[in-house]
DNA sequence: CTGTTAGCGCTTTCAA
DNA sequence: TTGAAAGCGCTAACAG
């Protein structure tokens, strides 16, 4: 059956006529058990609403089923309490796993990362985990989007903040920092944001009232919102408040004004991941970790401050 | 181990000690094979890359997990060749698996449905087929979103096409051909259009050489690229003319202008799915199939038709 | 070249 | 109450 059989074809042909007759189908299952190997990986996301995510589970998923593997999706829900437990049990069912973004501590990654083996690691660095890691440098992107907005005239800026457990909010926050030190003129109020539009919506009164000429936000989900909620009070974007956002999900082009945000290459982290992920099955040597650079994409959402 | 022992408490947690000293780790593919059954369900959509098909994934994954399933995705690719062999071969990797929108023709469908039990359909209805089914009124949808066009003056639309091969857009072809012998008076040019907003954009011209008033796209996605590339052509909307989608993704109404579209509640579509999919793994009676009928979304893409 | 067998790691049944 | 054994359906190694 399995297409390498040396006998005579009439045989094989018998055989399989026998096979399709009885309704035969072999069970992928057995196959796993006595193979050791499952062809399955898993991709665990904080929260697969999010359109970053979904653009990382679609290309890792197009692009693993090119050499036969699936993926066995999970959504931690956002929660760092359950996501060892989730992960551990999804890692368990196939051959591998593919950590987006976990929310969990540092120490509880750590102590996992071995049994968690074949793993790779996306949007989280740890020099104490020995797994391929893909990353975006957020903090460099934010930095630029900051620059951007000085280049424009603003010298009062609010961040909208992204979940208090995600790192790239943490790396956010640090280029901010580094922002404020190159530019001691510049003011930047840290606001608490959030995760989805509904959250940007919620937060656009605080903007506001921040008197900030510009917001960053924590990424496009929550800039999307804030452009709205900005837009229902009456204020004007870009005019009296421009508003950037982070990623680049293919919406952010099309909201009204178009947002200015820092491009982040969700495809190809998805095929980079499998490419790291083949390598680390087939025990040969994983490419070195990358750090993507965010690419400013400048719209109609930012312009010059008011006078 | 498996938490239901009878022996002495003490002997229980020496047994729990040494396993854990051993790194013993359960393996979940032998347990599925004793079993038979590996708790994991499989979930395939012609095009992973739409929000519409993200967020049943999403709402499914959530609340399959709740009952200890995990799902395993698939993208077929918009490509009904590949689709039979791709889904028999995902469905013998778990214990059932959730269609939406396959594209095959509806022969090799009916001949995979008892191969593929338990077996739960979305957005594609087969009465020769015994599985739950879940599907949306699209005929209706259109005919609602059209019937708006209407009492808005436009007598001249424009329908651009979703893929030839999705039944949801043959259903939306029939409630236009209603709508025509309902109100003969109104013409409605069919566009190709395709599944992606750069398509929808790529359609902007015929829609505008078309001289309709008002464009009804096959979804979301196409009508946010037609409202851009009308944009960039220089036509106002709703002004000139006014743009419809179909499915309300979180995006829609965050356009510019915010999107009137037909809203498809797909977070509930998952939910049922797997409703339905507990019920048939339980041999247990499945809810009866359900139409959802979707629900009219005024927003600002559409206004009266010019003079 | 063909047919037999052990074993993957679990669950369940049956015997001690 | 505890231990031994059969079997889930496949693969791979081994004799015949």
């Amino acid at each position: 059956m399995n297409g390498r059989f040396l006998g005579e074809p009439a045989i094989a042909d018998r055989v399989r006529a026998s096979a399709a007759e009885l309704q035969y189908s072999p069970s992928h299952l057995a196959r796993s058990l006595a193979l050791g190997q499952t062809s399955a990986i898993a991709f665990v996301v904080p929260d697969l609403a999010n359109p970053a995510f979904q653009a990382m589970l679609s290309s890792l998923s197009k692009t693993a089923a090119k050499d036969g593997y699936r993926v066995l999706v999970a959504d931690s829900a956002e929660s760092p309490e359950d996501e060892p437990l989730l992960v551990e049990e999804i890692r368990r069912r196939c051959d591998a796993i593919v950590l987006c973004a976990p929310r969990m501590p540092d120490a509880q990654l750590e102590a996992l990362a071995a049994d968690l083996a074949p793993l790779v690691l996306i949007n989280r660095r740890n020099p104490e985990i020995h797994a391929p890691s893909l990353s975006i440098d957020y903090r460099s992107g934010i930095r630029t989007l900051a620059r951007h907005l000085h280049s424009l005239g603003h010298r009062h800026l609010a961040y909208l903040e992204g979940p208090a457990t995600s790192r790239s909010n943490e790396h956010r926050l640090r280029g901010l920092e580094e922002f404020e030190r190159e530019e001691p003129e510049v003011r930047i109020d840290r606001l608490s944001g959030g995760v989805s539009s509904e959250d940007g919506h919620a937060a656009a009164a605080r903007v506001r009232e921040s008197g900030a000429t510009a917001a960053l936000a924590f990424n496009d989900l929550l800039a999307i919102g804030l452009l709205n909620g900005l837009l229902e009070l009456g204020v004007r974007v870009p005019k009296e408040v421009s508003v950037t956002g982070f990623d680049d999900i293919p919406f952010a082009r099309y909201t009204s004004p178009p947002l200015t945000t820092a491009s982040v290459p969700h495809e190809e982290l998805g095929v980079q991941a499998w490419h790291r992920m083949r390598a680390l099955i087939a025990r040969d040597e994983p490419a070195e970790d990358i750090v993507l650079q965010p690419r400013l994409e400048v719209r109609r959402s930012t312009a010059a401050a008011p006078r």
